[in-house]
DNA sequence: AACCGAATTGCAACCGGTTGCAAAATGATA
DNA sequence: TATCATTTTGCAACCGGTTGCAATTCGGTT
């Protein structure tokens, strides 16, 4: 129905190509002749098919951008930030949702059927292996909130998980706690194997501090609250490191409704620092994972890859730091 | 790079139209051919381009999905189900970040250009003219949780944001709430006016209740604290329907804030009932909008129009209830 | 006015598929 | 085995663009 490039060809009298190339910029045309065709072209309400082009061209300015976190209210700006960033670039996020899938297959599959451009993993939770796949598959990817495994084979921006939980242990133990704990995320996410390993990498230089772990059966309030009630029943240790802020709320809760208070009682600290974090009947201490620089950053290193795909494999972690409000007691 | 149809028909031996008539269900293909070529395409790892396919076809199973809503969390759960629902029928979401955009004009351009099969709007801040602008370009729209205004011009589903209002309304008199307020969200959102109006209407019928309105900025955490804040300050009424839930929020820290409980000194009723509403820590009393069965519904309706795209506009409207938790005080 | 190089234009093939139509193959029936 | 209706297959044109190459036009020189 939309008018075609032959219509506005016939219209303005000139050759197919002609419009093509006041179409594209780069191309040689006269200014007489833009005008001619610009003027067909408005008449028409003619705008160029994107897809057809990238028949011949091969570049759909198409980037699929896959997630399984549509449950941590941090991911609505994790996808506000991508998707903005990629329209700034005039590139179009494809939006996936891995709801329960795991295995990759699939995406790339269909993602290949649409010529995408590039991949966007954008998951703390998937394992390496996940963006592999579209990278065999030939398709620029790069995996954010990613794991570094080792060395990279696969673009990875985000930050160094095992750091960070290094970083919590410290400030823990920087506060005089003498039982700590750890309330990490399900046990089978990345980003909780990574942080627990360094919280207890960091933890055993503090021999005097009593340190244990457990699990929440995912990243939500709900699985935070239900561990920590747990956790009160069987003797709770003073403070808590918890795998992420959206679970840090859930133990907060729980913690409240068990009659004690936060910090005096029960110590908590997050990690994230969402937007949500900052209310003030929240007040969560947490550590600060830098979305904006994580996402402006694989904004770009996928731009980069488009115009290079066989761009060394690199991981590109930014620091935490902690963000210091009401859930943890002052340093003495 | 990738191999193509034709790279099949050498394999195989056969020509074209054999190959493309095996990956496009319903053509007459024998088994014995079928076998032959999938066996080829097996081989070289084929899978059709949907996008060259849509060149003929007309249909690209792309179907934008709009909106400006990148703030509040229940919006999460809205591009979860929607991008599910979407996934389920073999559609693709392209999301458009609209951000600071109000007028339509580059988005339908945009969508134009990657021939979308249909466009959800998924917003309820947006005028009618917006997803208008949509169907004028020829592309199937449906508006979800936007405004029913008069004859619906175009597609729309979501709540009676005026019956929410009076509801609302219904609810604060039924407690014996002596003076009511709402705080609104923005002044300039449709659902703003719509639920105003309606909760105004609604009280008219009670001329011993005292009313009054305010607007806060945003539909956000901290407009809603700040609105509340300036009306603690100038003498609070009894009770509050807030335009949404995470307006409600805000306005319950600030009212904890000043040292007032909830419901004995201040009650609240909020409007959407997101998850974090029934957060033990949040508990917050509010207007449920059925958003499961609204993007159900919507996508089912995205879905008909493809077949037939010019099918007579409808308003699709769920009834909402009342949610009680504890930020209004008992019925007497 | 004739000539030359550079800029502009059109031709035609191609991108990866789909599809109407006619030819070929198949199978059923006499 | 011949005949005919029904499937199955291939040919070729088309979807809406792009692009290499050759032909044309243009402006400037002599």
């Amino acid at each position: 129905m939309p008018a075609t490039l032959k219509d506005v060809a016939e219209r303005a009298g000139v050759s197919r190509s002609a419009v093509s190339r006041t179409f594209t910029d780069g191309a040689s045309v006269s200014a007489k002749m833009r005008r001619k065709v610009e003027k067909a072209a408005a008449e028409l309400g003619y705008s160029p098919n994107a897809l057809a082009s990238s028949l011949t061209t091969g570049r759909t300015k198409l980037i699929g951008l896959v997630s399984n976190n549509f449950h941590n209210p941090i991911f609505l700006e994790v996808f506000d930030l991508f998707t903005r960033g990629l329209q700034e670039r005039g590139l179009r996020p494809l939006l996936v949702n891995l709801s329960n899938e795991t295995e990759p297959d699939s995406s790339v599959r269909m993602l290949r059927q649409y010529s995408v451009d590039g991949v966007v993993v954008a998951s703390s939770t998937l394992p390496p292996a996940f963006a592999m796949a579209f990278r065999d598959a030939g398709i620029p990817v790069v995996h954010s909130f990613g794991r570094l495994s080792g060395a990279p084979q696969v673009h990875v921006v985000g930050i160094d998980n095992v750091e960070a939980g290094r970083l919590a242990a410290r400030e823990l133990a920087a506060r005089g706690y003498g039982r700590v704990a750890m309330l990490a995320g399900p046990e089978s996410a990345t980003s909780t194997q990574d942080r627990l390993a360094g919280f207890l990498e960091e933890m055993a230089l503090h021999p005097e501090i009593a340190v244990s772990h457990s699990f929440a059966s995912a990243y939500s309030f709900r699985a935070g609250r239900t561990e920590m009630q747990a956790l009160l029943a069987q003797g709770p240790a003073e403070a808590y490191f918890c795998g992420d802020d959206v679970l840090s709320i859930g133990a907060l809760s729980a913690v409240r409704d068990a009659g004690l208070r936060v910090p005096e009682d029960i110590g908590l600290i997050g990690l994230n620092d969402m937007e949500m974090a900052g209310w003030e009947n929240i007040d969560l201490t947490t550590i600060r994972q830098p979305i904006q620089q994580i996402i402006r950053s694989s904004v770009e290193l996928v731009v980069a890859m488009l115009a290079e795909p066989d761009r060394y494999p690199e991981a590109r972690l930014f620091p935490c730091t902690v963000v210091e409000r009401g859930t943890l007691r002052p340093r003495p």
